[in-house]
This record gives C-alpha cells, sequence and structure tokens, in this order.
DNA sequence: CAATATGCTGCATACGTATTCACGGCCTGG
DNA sequence: CCAGGCCGTGAATACGTATGCAGCATATTG
C-alpha cells in the first residue's frame, strides 16, 4: 500500500497537469475542459484521494459542518437525555447527510462561550440551538451575536428581534386545543402541570395561556383550576401530582407541558389508586415514543420533529447560503390515545 | 466591534513577541517563560482569541474529534433512531467533552466507503462504530482497514483480530440468565424471537446460544422450544407474534432478543387477549426507557449504555494516545419488572 | 490580416498554525 | 578568562488546498 496520504499534487503529476487544476476539477468547475475533468476526477478514485478537509476549511474559510448544540439544566451523566431531543437529532442528522454537511454534537452549558468555540474557532459553519431558548437570559446574548454576523437557528420560542431565524410550535395553540379537548369529553376541574413562568420556560407558558384562553373562553370558575410546577422530566412530574394531592385539589383533568412530565404524573397517580382515565384524564405535550407504550397510552399534541429538524437545518443553510433570515412556526396535532377517556 | 477574527499575529503584535512564542504559550509549552506565558494568555483571553481549527488540524494533523457512525438498516427518515443507539450517543457525547474532543455524529450506510470519508480526510482522528458489527461481510473490511492503520472502535459482537478494540455485552450469558429466570418461574414452553443466525445478527445469534444453554442443561424436550426471525424493531416484534401463532406454538415464555422486539410482541399479545404474564411471560434485552412505561413493564437485561459510551470513547483515545489496543466485554444486568410474573 | 474574444491551463500566493533549527545571553566550572 | 551548557526566543518553513491573475492557443469578427 502507499506509504502517504495522496495529495492533489500527486493526482496533478499523474494527469500531467498542475495542482490548480485538479483542485477545479473535483469541484467540478466548468473551467476545466469535460475531459480533463473526467480523466482527473478518475485517477482520484482510482487512488482513493479524499479532499483534505482542514486544508480545504483553511483556504475557502467553509467547512461544511453544522453545530448541533444541546443546552440542558441537569448534564449529569446519569440522567439520559431529553428524548424529544434526541429525536430531533435523529432528524437533524438525516438531513445534513442528505445535505452533504457533517454534523458536530455537543452537550453545552448556556454559561460558556459556545459561539466563540465553535463559530469563531471555524469548528462549524453554523449552530443549531436545542433549549438554549428557555434561558431568558441569554436572549441578550443572541441579540448580540446577531449584530456580529452570527450564524444560528434557535428551537424554541419566537424570538423579537429581526435578523435570526428560529422555528418552533405554536404552543399557545397547542395548550389551546389540548384543553379543548378535555372540555369536549366533559372534564371541568382542570390543573396545568409544568411552570407558567415565561422566564423560566417560555414555551410551557405559552402552553400554559392557551390553556387558560380554554377554561376563560368556557366561562369555568377560576377556583376550578390550578397549576403546579414542574420541570421536564418524569420525577418532576411526579411531586407534581404529590403537590396538587398536598393542596387538597381534585382535578379531573391533568394538562401536562410535556410528555415526561404526563408519564411522572402517570406514575404517581397509579400509585395513588387513581384510575386513568376513568377518575382523571391526562394529557401530554410532544409525543415522545414512550406516550404510545405507557399505561394508559398517552393523549398528546404530537411535534412533528423530523419536519422540524430539516427545517431548522434548512433554514440555517438559507441563511449560510443565501443571507436571508425566516423562521417557522408549526402546528401542534392532537393525537387521541387512551388516557383521556376519548 | 473588530472587523477581523484575531489571529495569532496579532497577539503576537501586542505582546511585542514572535508568533512562534504565542503559540506555545498558548499551547502552556513550558519552553516559554512563566511570565510571558501568562502574558500571553491575558491578552488572548482580552482579544477572544480563538485557535483556528482548521489551520491547527491541517499543521498538526490532528482534529481533536471523534466520529461516531451509526449503521442502521433502514436509513428512512420517518423511521426513528434505534433508542438504544440514542441513549449510547447521549453518553459518549458527554464523554467526548469531558475530554475535550469534538464529537461528529453520521448516520451511514455500510457499503460506503466511511473510513476514507472521515479519517482519511481529516475530519477525525478516530471513528466509533454503531451497528456495524451486525454486517458480517464488513469483518474482511475492518481487518483490512486494521492493517492499514486506521483507528476505530466497534460496539457489538466479538472480533477475531488482535489489532483492534471492541466493546460489547456478554451475549451469550445474557440469553443464558434471561432464559434462567423465566425457567425459574415454572415456565417451561420456550420461544426466542429474534434472529438467531450468527452472520445476520451475531449479537442475537450469542443470545440465542445462551437461551439453548438454559433448556439443554435443564433436559427441556427440545419439542418444547422453538425461535422465530425478527429484527430488532416494533414491528417486526409483532409479525413473529403473529408467526408464532400462525404456526400453533403454544408459548408460555417469549424470550425476545431486544426490547424492541419484546414491545411489538406485548402489543400483539395484548391484541390477541392474551394475558403477560399470566398467560405468557415476555422477556427483553438492553433496558431502554420505554421498558419501564410500557404494560406490563418489562423485565430486561441491562446492558449499561452509560458504561459502555464512556468505555468506547476510553478504548479508542488509548489507541490514538498510547497506540494500544484493548477490548472489553460487559457483564449484562437482570432487571426484574412485571412482564414475567416474578 | 489585424483585432478581439473565448476556452483552458499554470503560476504564484494566502489561509493560520505548529515546529525545527539556530542564536544570543547568561551561568557554571575549570 | 574561556569552554560548554541551558534557557528563552525568533526566523523560517511546511501542512494541502483554492483562487486571482496572467498567458497561450484557437476561434471569431470586421
Amino acid at each position: 500500500m502507499a506509504n502517504r496520504k495522496p495529495t492533489s499534487l500527486d493526482i496533478a503529476y499523474r494527469a500531467g497537469v498542475s495542482q490548480a487544476t485538479v483542485s477545479r476539477a473535483l469541484r467540478d468547475s466548468p473551467l476545466v475542459n469535460i475531459d480533463t475533468r473526467k480523466r482527473i476526477q478518475e485517477i482520484a478514485e482510482e487512488l482513493n484521494y479524499q479532499v483534505d478537509r482542514s486544508a480545504s476549511s483553511l483556504r475557502s474559510g467553509l467547512t461544511r459542518t453544522l453545530a448541533l448544540l444541546i443546552f440542558e439544566d441537569a448534564p449529569d451523566a446519569a440522567c439520559p437525555i431529553n428524548p424529544f431531543f434526541l429525536n430531533m437529532l435523529g432528524s437533524i442528522t438525516r438531513e445534513c447527510s442528505a445535505r452533504d454537511y457533517d454534523l458536530l454534537v455537543s452537550m453545552q452549558n448556556p454559561e460558556e462561550d459556545w459561539y466563540a468555540r465553535y463559530e469563531e474557532a471555524h469548528r462549524a459553519d453554523g449552530l443549531i440551538l436545542l433549549g438554549y431558548g428557555d434561558y431568558i437570559d441569554s436572549h441578550p446574548t443572541l441579540a448580540r451575536l446577531c449584530e456580529n454576523g452570527a450564524h444560528w437557528v434557535l428551537w424554541g420560542p419566537r424570538l423579537e428581534f429581526s435578523q435570526a431565524s428560529y422555528v418552533g410550535c405554536d404552543n399557545r395553540l397547542g395548550g389551546y386545543q389540548a384543553t379543548q379537548h378535555l372540555l369536549q369529553l366533559g372534564r371541568r376541574r382542570f390543573a396545568f402541570i409544568g411552570s407558567n413562568a415565561p422566564e423560566q420556560a417560555p414555551e410551557f407558558a405559552d402552553r400554559y395561556i392557551g390553556f387558560r384562553e380554554t377554561l376563560e373562553e368556557a366561562g369555568i370558575d377560576p377556583a376550578a383550576s390550578t397549576q403546579v410546577f414542574a420541570e421536564s422530566n418524569e420525577a418532576s412530574g411526579r411531586l407534581a401530582v404529590q403537590a396538587l394531592a398536598d393542596r387538597g385539589f381534585e382535578a379531573d383533568a391533568l394538562v401536562c407541558a410535556s410528555d415526561l412530565i404526563a408519564l411522572g404524573a402517570l406514575h404517581e397517580l397509579k400509585k395513588r389508586g387513581v384510575d386513568v382515565p376513568g377518575d382523571v384524564s391526562v394529557m401530554g405535550f410532544d409525543d415522545i415514543e414512550a406516550a404510545t407504550f405507557c399505561n394508559p397510552p398517552l393523549s398528546t399534541m404530537r411535534q412533528d420533529v423530523t419536519l422540524a429538524g430539516a427545517t431548522l437545518v434548512e433554514l440555517l443553510l438559507q441563511q449560510l447560503e443565501a443571507g436571508s433570515f425566516e423562521s417557522k412556526v408549526m402546528e401542534p396535532k392532537l393525537i387521541v390515545r387512551a388516557s383521556c377517556g376519548a
């Protein structure tokens, strides 16, 4: 075997042309005569030549790599990554492959200077931010990055500045429809489980707004509804149900801000001998895999992660290649399963 | 703001030293006087300087990046990635971060020349292969890569050549223990659900060997056991149960080669009105998240993905940095839940 | 036939860093 | 006082590619 990796110069030598011509030919430049081009490409194939990415990036300033940064509250080694994000990751990976981009994945701490680390260091051409929208303190940072011409796209809540791209779900509508569904099933005593503080969890807060809207429209007595804090994990969902019980509130419908919360709630309710959906309806949000497997299967508001992932990549590339900023808000879809008694 | 990204030359200028000294200082080289070093690092901090990775990689030949390649049978956009792999991905991501390596993730087709694409193209220093062991045809390819001095580590079955690293689970033992558990619960008519062909799914085949061993040791009449083909997904698990029923085999214990298969089996059994675990015990393998949520919760053989991911990274880095090849086989652990009637 | 356009190729260079080699100064010991 | 060693620094260069510019040959036009 060859003792050294072949370079464009080796190809140039064999093809009897200059290195410049090789470089152009391999990128299919019309500047090079079609026959020469073909011949060079064949030789490259034959030698199993691969363009050196480091050199290529250094020269062109482009990496053809995107970085996916996942921000999570508890970057504990034991705690598994939010399954919703994992699914998104799957579709982002596929979309990148399809467009011949590489994907760098990293768990990130919001305090770190991730922008410098990835885009300024020339590791990636653009960034996809997952779970960053929840850090309200971060929005000034995002605004500053925009001014500096950074390239990123955010999953999550609506952003107020114009030169930015984000993809999100119409959370208010989702909260509205979920609650509407329960209302139509005859439920009257509602609890929303999940944070409703915009500065803590803007997406959950929007879902809560939709929740309130339904109740107000229906003229439900405010005393017949409540809200309990929960973060997006199973344990927190369990605690919330405990808190609800301690508080002595007798709900017949739980609108959970995420499926993970709902799974925790189901667990705790079962433990307490409460029948779902007989005594209480439980509604989730996201439609993660586990929602189909749990007992009873969970009614939920589906977010199309496949589409979401593809859209994130698409908008980011559009930004990189055409310099245009666009955003997209997706509609969630009600998925009816057994947990609400429909 | 600065109109241009600062380089090591800018720092050199401000510090009144040469670029060479800056490069050394930033890498904390003892060649540079400690005071000079500190001063240079401060200036770098001040300018928000980031080493350009392309240039650094080009010069040093090292990328400080690993590539995680996931090989899946059905790289269909709609079909979600095997959750077992996704969890592994989570722990690999974390381990890479902890060791200050970047991680490139890609869905890969086994036919493609992924080695050339990633390591030869200088995109990554080493590769982690997930799901590649199943392609028996690939083993010659792996052997060839070894000879060429490639750097990779494989998740899955034992490899026969010495200059290679792999991390896997003792699948034979797992199959043995799983079946043993069912035997002790008084089950006598066993079905193994999953491929048992080594050239198709070597890991499943090893689990099957363990399954057979238990039965032979116990002196179970061979006619009282069977095997049905299934791939590792839910749909395939459902079909397998149908096939079993069509065949007229009345099992009281299903040993499934993976949790996904077991989930499908549970679905199909419920649909047919078979009580689990009353009529039939069902045992999975992997312990994915869904195993805790499904109905009934699934008894299974846990593979510690957190440890597995960390080990994969560790062995690969050891190979890169010390040139040593090591492998590790992990013991699975029986997790008892409701699906077997324990 | 001169003048200009067109198609293709090569020369030269820059991207930003890491490292080899050489050098100057200072210290130590004989 | 000189030889030799050590410490800290800088000059120079290489990594492999992409691209602006120039040049040459052939085709086209008046």
